[in-house]
RNA sequence: UGGGCCGUCGCCAAGCGGUAAGGCACCGGAUUUUGAUUCCGGUAUACCUAGGUUCGAAUCCUAGCGGCCCAGCCA
C-alpha cells in the first residue's frame, strides 16, 4: 500500500494508544478489534472505522486488529452479509489474518460466566413481559422501579435460567438481568437485560440456543477474551461505557482482561444517508437498484460507482477522528477520487450529446490512424490507436451560435483544435427544416496543424470529438445526489427522508459514441473521458458488446462555475 | 427538564498557558493540444458568549448559550 493514505495522522484515539505503548500497558501490545453485525452492508461510515482499526494495527509493530461479527441478533441477520463484509474489508485494502471471529463463537463461555454472575447474586431472571419493564424502567426524569422478581434467590435464578436455556419456557417470557440500580440516572445501568429467550435460527451455531446474550453482555466479554486492548466504537456507545466496565468487573476472577473502551464520532456525509435502516428501506422499497447502487454510501455501491479502495482510504484519513460531531461535505470525498484517478486513468474520448461535424476538405474515405497517449503526463500510460475520419461527433455544448463571453470552444467562422488532432473553423451549420435546430457543422481542417501550433494566431479552444464512421457505443450512466438536501434525515418541519429523495439522481443516456479503443475496457476499468469526468466500466450491467460507464466523478469545471455566476 | 458528550474559517481539523497548522471549498494570477492537471498568491486580530486568574488564555476557573445521544427482550 503506497499513496496519500501512508501519512498517518495522529488523532485523540492514537495518542491514547503511543501513550499505552510508552507506559507499557497490555505488555506493549495493541489488539484492536471491528465487530459489524451482519444484518446489512458495509458503508462509508463504516469504512472510517474499518480505517481506524485496522490502520492502527498495521502502524504499530506490536499489533493487531480481529474482524468480529457481533452475531447476537439471529433474527436480522444473514449468512450473506457475512461474506459481503469480508469482501469489503478486504477489498478496502485490509487484512485480519488468522483473526476472524464471531461472538457466537463465545456462546458457551457467555452462558457459563451468566451463571456465574447469578451466582455471585450480580444477576437474576425477571419474569416481566417487555411492556411491563418498560414501565419498570422509569424515564430520562423518574427513576425506575424494582422489578418483583429481583429478589429470587440464587437457587431459583439458577434453576430458571438453566430451564430457559433448556427451553423449557415460551419466547419472550422471561430475561435474565444484570442487578445494578433501577434508580440510576444512565437508563443503561437500570437492570439493563443479559439475555432473551428467542426460538430463531442462528446463521452460526443453527438450532443449538433457544436463548440470546444481548450486545451489552456480549460485547464487553468478547473483546475481554480475544484480548482487546483497545475497543473502538461511536459516541452512542458512550453512554454504555459504565455497563461494559461493570460487567468486566464482576467477572474480574473469571477472564482477568478488562479492554478500554473509547468512543469517536460517527461520520456524517452530506446529501447522503448512513443509517442502515435507511439503506435497508432504500433497498427494498426500490428507491435504488440495490446494496450495491452507485448512489448509495455503500461501500459495494462506491466500488460500482469507480471509486478506488486508496480514495476511500485517503478520505478517511483527512477527515479525522475526534468526538465532535462532523458532516463532511461530498465534495471532499470527491476530490479524494480526483486526485487518484488524475494519477491513475488512462484517458479516453466519449461524446455524450453529439452533434455531427463533416470536414468538408477530408476525402469521403479519408481514414487517419492518430496514435495518442493514453495519459498527458505519463508516458507508462502506452498510445492507443484513434481513427480521424471526414465525420466526426463533437459535443453539442462544444459549438455556440451566440457564444457567451469568455467563450473558448467553436463559433461560426471561428477555430478550435480537435484533441490530439487539428485545428478546424466552422464555415456553416444545416438545420432541420422542421425544427430550426442545428444538424451539422461543416468545418474545414488545417493541414498545418498536426502536433503544432497554427501559424500567426491562438487557438485557445480544445475540444474532444469522436469519429462518426468508426466508434464504438455505450450507455453512460450520469448520477447526482440521492438526496436533494444536506441532512435528508433531519425532518424538524415533518416528512421523513422519502420526502428528499432527487428524483433526478440518475440519468441514463442510450448508445454514446465512444471510441473504439473502449471495446476492450475491463469490467470495473476506470477511464478518464477528456473533458467530461472519470468513468468506470459498470461490472453489473456491461457485458462484451454492449458497454455500460458509470460516471464517478466529473472534472472540475471552472468555466460551468462561472457560467452559473453570470 | 435526569444522565452522557460536543462547540476553533462555508466543511473537516491541528493546537494541551507564550501570542491561530493543514486539507476541502472559495477568490485572484501563471502555465496548458483536457476551461482538467500543475504552479504561485489571497482568505479566522480570532477560537459559542460573558466574566475571572495570569506579564501573557483557544488552551486554566466560573456562569451562561447552542447542538448531539440515551427510556429495544436492536447493535
Amino acid at each position: 500500500m503506497s499513496g496519500p493514505d501512508d501519512k498517518k495522522p495522529i488523532d485523540f484515539i492514537r495518542t491514547i494508544i503511543e501513550q499505552d505503548i510508552e507506559r507499557n500497558l497490555n505488555g506493549g501490545r495493541v489488539v484492536t478489534r471491528f465487530p459489524p453485525e451482519p444484518n446489512g452492508m458495509l458503508h462509508i461510515g463504516h469504512a472510517k472505522s474499518i480505517c481506524l482499526n485496522f490502520g492502527i494495527a498495521t502502524q504499530y509493530s506490536n499489533a493487531r486488529c480481529h474482524l468480529r461479527f457481533d452475531d447476537t441478533n439471529p433474527e436480522k441477520e444473514e449468512m450473506a452479509y457475512i461474506h459481503s463484509i469480508q469482501e469489503d474489508v478486504r477489498w478496502l485494502g485490509f487484512d485480519w489474518g488468522s483473526h476472524l471471529y464471531f461472538a457466537s463463537d463465545y456462546f458457551g463461555r457467555l452462558y457459563e460466566l451468566a451463571e456465574v454472575l447469578i451466582q455471585k447474586g450480580m444477576a437474576y431472571v425477571c419474569s416481566l413481559c417487555a411492556e411491563d419493564m418498560r414501565t419498570y424502567r422509569g424515564t430520562l426524569t423518574q427513576p425506575g422501579q424494582e422489578s418483583p422478581y429481583r429478589s429470587r434467590s440464587v437457587a431459583e435464578n439458577l434453576a430458571m435460567f438453566r430451564a430457559m436455556r433448556a427451553g423449557e419456557y415460551p419466547d419472550g417470557s422471561h430475561t435474565l438481568r444484570a442487578k445494578i440500580s433501577m434508580a440510576s440516572p444512565n437508563i443503561n445501568m437500570r437492570d439493563p437485560t443479559l439475555y432473551r429467550i428467542r426460538r430463531a435460527h442462528h446463521h452460526q451455531t443453527k438450532d443449538a440456543w433457544c436463548i440470546y446474550p444481548t450486545y451489552d453482555y456480549t460485547h464487553c466479554i468478547s473483546d475481554a477474551l480475544e484480548g482487546i486492548t483497545h475497543s473502538l466504537c461511536t459516541l452512542e456507545f458512550e453512554d454504555h461505557r459504565p455497563l461494559y466496565d461493570w460487567i468486566l468487573d464482576q467477572l474480574k476472577e473469571e477472564i482477568g482482561c478488562h479492554p478500554q473502551q473509547i468512543e469517536f464520532s460517527r461520520l456524517e456525509l452530506e446529501f447522503t444517508v448512513m443509517s442502515k435502516r435507511i439503506l435497508t428501506t432504500l433497498v427494498q422499497q426500490r428507491h435504488v437498484s440495490g446494496w450495491d447502487d452507485p448512489r448509495l454510501p455503500t461501500i459495494a455501491g462506491l466500488r460500482r460507482r469507480g471509486y478506488t479502495p486508496a480514495s476511500i482510504r485517503n478520505f478517511c484519513s483527512l477527515i479525522g477522528i475526534t468526538k465532535a460531531p462532523n458532516h463532511v461535505e461530498m465534495a471532499l470525498l470527491e476530490n479524494c477520487l480526483r486526485e487518484d484517478l488524475e494519477i491513475n486513468a488512462p484517458r479516453a474520448m466519449a461524446v455524450l450529446d453529439p452533434l455531427r461535424v463533416v470536414l468538408e476538405n477530408l476525402p469521403e474515405d479519408h481514414l487517419e490512424e492518430l496514435m495518442v497517449a493514453n495519459h498527458s503526463q505519463s508516458e507508462a500510460f502506452g498510445t492507443r490507436m484513434v481513427p480521424l475520419t471526414r465525420e466526426i461527433f463533437i459535443e453539442r455544448d462544444d459549438f455556440a451560435e451566440n457564444p457567451p463571453k469568455g467563450y473558448k470552444r467553436l463559433v461560426l467562422g471561428g477555430e478550435v483544435r480537435l484533441r490530439h488532432a487539428y485545428v478546424i473553423r466552422c464555415e456553416r451549420v444545416t438545420r432541420n427544416p422542421q425544427t430550426q435546430a442545428i444538424e451539422t457543422l461543416h468545418c474545414q481542417v488545417d493541414w498545418a496543424t498536426m502536433n503544432k501550433a497554427p501559424e500567426g494566431r491562438k487557438v485557445k479552444g480544445v475540444i474532444h470529438w469522436v469519429s462518426a464512421q468508426r466508434h464504438g457505443k455505450a450507455h453512460v450512466h450520469l448520477y447526482d445526489r440521492l438526496f436533494s438536501v444536506p441532512q435528508p434525515t433531519d425532518n424538524k418541519g415533518g416528512g421523513t427522508f422519502l420526502d428528499h429523495i432527487n428524483p433526478g439522481s440518475l440519468t441514463v443516456l442510450a448508445d454514446r459514441p465512444v471510441e473504439e479503443s473502449l471495446a476492450r475496457a475491463q469490467l470495473g476499468e476506470h477511464f478518464q473521458f477528456e473533458r467530461l469526468g472519470y468513468f468506470c466500466l459498470d461490472s453489473c450491467d456491461s457485458k462484451p458488446g454492449h458497454l455500460v460507464f458509470n460516471r464517478s466523478v466529473s472534472l472540475r469545471d471552472s468555466w460551468a462555475k462561472g457560467e452559473k455566476k453570470a
